[in-house]
DNA sequence: TGAATTGTTATCGT
DNA sequence: AACGATAACAATTC
């Protein structure tokens, strides 16, 4: 469920009981989350210090002193929590990290899918990450790029974290909604403007996100507002925002897919493509 | 009780 | 080759 606006709020959040820290042991009960695997990984990790803790896309990345990158990725029911040693262990603690200041950090993962890995490089164990959608590089234009190089529907490669990196499910839906575009919509089709609103909608509907700390939906992920000014997802059924219309549920790419079905009207029928002549029929 | 859910990857078909 | 569909992963909630 974490998504980009979710994974920054956590970094921020855990950001100053992290970094200068030393992590002194490292455990865990699912030893499948963790790779290459468990020995590997503690024998890279403990004694080491945390340099710096950021994100790229929805990954959290621990830059370790000296060299070297713990990455976390919390998949669908991930979440951390700071414990005082001795404390009991909340539900769901998976993977634990003891530290030098006594306190341990649990991953708590009710569905087992959130991964940890260490990495020596970091570029690499990330190369096939598309761009971030908050960078300043991320222009209208390079979304141009995108779209136009591909003929693929909208939501499905909005999803794609190989083109670009952090959207999820929610993030996809609310910027369909406000760029006033339907999921099913094919990339190459879009019109100038449409980009232009596409990109401005991905940006707004991310910043609102984090200014919110995140969308609240359930208990796997706690203290977000932002579930207060969704437009479409969760909302099947109740009456569109801008126009009355009840928001209509579908499926787009095997996920939930919350529309307006006014604002986001149904591309036409794709156009089919008229035969080519051929060589030989021009000469004729 | 069974279906839906959510992010990602692998695999198969077109 | 690029894309879509599907299943798998695992557990909880509805």
């Amino acid at each position: 469920m974490p998504e980009l606006p979710e994974v920054e709020t956590i970094v921020r959040a855990f950001r100053p009981r992290l970094e200068g820290r030393t992590i002194r042991t490292f455990d865990t009960s699912w030893p499948r989350s963790v790779q290459p695997n468990v020995e590997h990984a503690r024998a890279a990790l403990v004694g080491r210090t945390v340099q710096r803790l950021h994100r790229r896309g929805k990954w959290i990345v621990f830059d370790l002193v000296g060299g070297g990158h713990m990455l976390v990725h919390l998949r669908m029911s991930g979440r951390f929590e700071m414990v005082a040693g001795g404390e009991t262990t909340p539900r769901f603690a998976r993977t634990q990290w003891g530290l030098d200041d006594g306190r341990v950090l649990l991953l708590c993962d009710s569905r087992k899918f959130g991964r940890v890995q260490y990495v020596h490089d970091l570029e690499s164990a990330l190369a096939d990450l598309g761009p971030e959608p908050l960078a300043r590089t991320f222009t209208a234009n390079a979304l141009g790029d995108i779209l136009r190089s591909r003929d693929r529907q909208l939501k499905p490669l909005l999803l794609d974290q190989t083109v670009i990196a952090g959207l999820g499910n929610i993030y996809v839906d609310e910027a369909l909604f406000r760029a006033e575009l339907h999921p099913l919509r094919v990339t190459r089709s879009l019109r100038p403007y449409e980009i232009e609103r596409l990109h401005g909608a991905i940006r707004a509907v991310l910043r609102n996100g984090i200014r919110r700390n995140g969308t609240t939906i359930d208990w796997v992920y706690l203290g977000g507002r932002m579930q207060e000014y969704l437009r479409v997802y969760g909302r099947t059924g109740l009456p569109c925002t801008r126009c009355g219309t009840p928001i209509k549920a579908l499926r787009v790419a095997q996920r939930g897919t919350h529309i307006c079905p006014t604002c986001q009207p149904r591309p036409r029928r794709r156009t089919r493509r008229r035969p080519a002549r051929t060589a030989s029929q021009k000469t004729l």
